[in-house]
DNA sequence: CCATTGTGTAACTGATTGGTTACGTATCAC
DNA sequence: GTGATACGTAACCAATCAGTTACACAATGG
């Protein structure tokens, strides 16, 4: 089968390159479609359907100002995944100091 | 199109619910196969390939042991997820006193 | 009003996903 | 050797994805 009603999941919304690449270039400010759009090689309906996805995700919310539609990061929700990963970073710490001593020839 | 070839990709590896739930039951050890699969309600060929993806984004590793294959955590290619969203972290903390602002009614 | 600009959406398409069942194969227990 | 066990993989399938082009529509600028 398939995954459920997967909208508005974190995870799958930043699994895709270019949705991350949008939300990294939200850091630097608000941004209308269009503008986003251009900075992309892919055509605009494209990223238009991209940021459809990061807006279920609410990753990013839409302000209309006059025909533009501005984009604003709203990162909240990465919270999740901070949350989730963080549960591993003991583990990779271990991972380092066990290549350490491996690489010490211990 | 679709994505390029995005094996080995830890953002879509963790993308699915099912392999994450297979990274956290993996952090309380090492574990075969069949011991996985049982914990699933999936098909156990179905958590192969799930296994499968996991290891080309060497979020596991296998180690043959007679006709077991024991699957060990490896979590160091989270680093690259965790790095990727700590960008974010002073943002959320400015979302959040924004919204603490808001709610003061400021 | 009319043309233009900025945008979302519909319709379509090929690739990929995630699942299944059926099969192949190596190891263990006897 | 034989049968059972623990796997991976092939073949197949329906659903979803990420893209495209064509279209609809609201706001601006004359």
């Amino acid at each position: 089968m398939a995954r459920a009603q997967a909208h508005e999941d974190v995870f799958r919304a930043i699994a895709d390159p270019t949705r991350r690449a949008i939300l990294d270039r939200l850091r630097a400010g608000p941004a209308p479609a269009g503008a986003l759009a251009s900075d992309f090689k892919q055509s605009r309906p494209a990223i238009s359907k991209h940021l459809r996805v990061l807006r279920e995700a609410r990753l990013v919310s839409e302000q209309r100002a006059g025909r533009e539609r501005v984009y604003t990061l709203d990162p909240m929700p990465l919270q999740r995944v901070a949350g989730w990963v963080e549960g591993y970073r003991s583990f990779w710490q271990v991972s380092l100091s066990n290549l350490k001593r491996y690489l010490e020839g211990k």
